[in-house]
DNA sequence: TACATGATGCCCT
DNA sequence: GGGCATCATGTAG
């Protein structure tokens, strides 16, 4: 079983940026949920940058509501939205408190807790399921195949992680006292591909979705 | 108050 | 590879 070690909570500052660096720079990183149970965490392999003025994909573009107002205020906080009547996706609010931005994650590679979170996914896992975690190729067609349900797509991963809107909408990812948060685990991505964005109609052309090159638990 | 739509995933071929 | 479930939100009327 993989076991986090030293890890280093990401500050602020770190999201007072331009959403596409951050969408970059937070791949590698590892999303962390704590309960009471145990720690829930998995490392951030596939985000996609949403800017806010002038993006028509993106919920900031027609100003601030009562829905999106999190994309509004100070970076760092969480952004939980309902899709499709059945789906929760998790993002992350970047740039100055007023000005709109986020990073929507599509993907985790489960590191901890992988039993609790197949567990909350209905996903079965097998005695050997579990061999070679965190390590750089996970090999192994059919466990691979099982693993990639448990967090890969945005839906997937907030269920894994047990993220709703009531729960964790507006919450900061920041925080030490939060029950959610981005640490840094000294991991160092090698090589980042871009692409277009996945399942929007509006703006579809940018390249703004971000994926670690070759890691097999993106989401397509 | 009604309606169209969507930053998806599942289940069936 | 394609159809479909399912509902909160925003916009129009």
């Amino acid at each position: 079983m993989y076991e986090l070690g030293r890890v280093t909570l990401l500050k602020p500052a770190f999201f007072n940026r331009d959403p596409r660096t951050v969408a970059r720079a937070l791949l590698g990183k590892v999303l962390v949920r704590k309960t009471p149970q145990g720690i829930l965490a998995g490392r951030i392999v596939e985000t996609e940058a949403y800017l806010g003025k002038g993006d028509a994909a993106a919920h900031a573009v027609a100003g601030k509501t009562a829905r999106n107002f999190v994309l509004f205020g100070p970076p760092g906080r969480a952004y939980v939205y309902f899709i499709y009547g059945n789906h929760y996706c998790l993002n992350v609010s970047c740039l100055p408190d007023g000005v709109p931005g986020c990073v929507l994650f599509r993907a985790l590679e489960p590191l901890t807790g992988i039993e609790e979170m197949a567990q909350a996914r209905g996903v079965a896992l097998g005695a050997r399921d579990l061999e070679g975690i965190g390590r750089e190729n996970p090999s192994g067609r059919n466990r691979l195949s099982i693993l990639r349900k448990i967090s890969s797509g945005p839906g997937r991963m907030c269920e894994a992680l047990g993220i709703t809107r009531v729960r964790d909408n507006g919450k900061s990812l920041v925080s030490p006292r939060s029950d959610l948060q981005i640490v840094d685990d000294g991991y160092r991505v090698r090589r980042v591909a871009v692409g277009p964005r996945i399942g929007i109609t509006k703006a579809a052309d940018h390249p703004l979705r971000y994926v670690i090159a070759g890691n097999p638990y993106v989401s397509l």
